[in-house]
DNA sequence: TGCTATTGTCAGCGATCGCTGACATATGTT
DNA sequence: AACATATGTCAGCGATCGCTGACAATAGCA
């Protein structure tokens, strides 16, 4: 699963935690932070420290995988637009 | 990359910002935010702000996969070792 | 329906966030 | 060296974090 928003983060906690048979208290205990914490995080908090939810994501055995995105393949490889622009530098503006 | 600790995260945050030759400042101001917390979070602040931290990845094009982990694949597929000790339930302790 | 486990809600508190804006320190170019 | 660009540092500020701990609401089961 894809995680876009804090809300994206909250499902794939939720559902992670209840896979494993964990509640709120074992699963707040197990990371170290309160039971307050994990409900807000499941609810999508925006503003929940970065720490915590990495904690809480190798609690569960969730690992992050950042890659860049590939959206479009129009080019083909090999061809560096900005290297061009940059060469073709006449007005930067 | 995987990343498990806020030092990754401002690792991958920082190749990729090179990689499409921003500086701090452009690419703060692209995501709303103080060229300090880029900063900050370059450096693997902890304690950064989730949208935020989501925010920065989305603008770089850096996708973020959450997946289980699968570290030992010793046992054969079909099993599921909760499921077993849970019927084995004599002693839950 | 009762009983239990789980989840959701809240106020008050100390701690820390992220921002500003000016200055110091690289880094690079001529 | 001189200059421009990029990056790092800091103090003070308002805003919000995450915690506690007790209570309310909901879900599951007999």
């Amino acid at each position: 699963m894809f995680v876009r928003t804090p809300a994206d983060l909250g499902a794939v906690i939720r559902d992670r935690r209840k896979q494993l048979k964990l509640d709120q208290a074992a699963f707040a205990k197990r990371i170290g932070v309160s039971r307050y914490w994990v409900i807000l995080i499941e609810r999508g908090h925006p503003r929940a420290e970065l720490s915590l939810v990495l904690r809480a994501l190798d609690a569960l055995d969730i690992q992050l995988d950042a890659g860049v995105r590939e959206t479009d393949r129009r080019r083909p490889r090999g061809v560096d637009i900005d290297a061009i622009v940059a060469k073709a530098k006449g007005g930067k503006s």
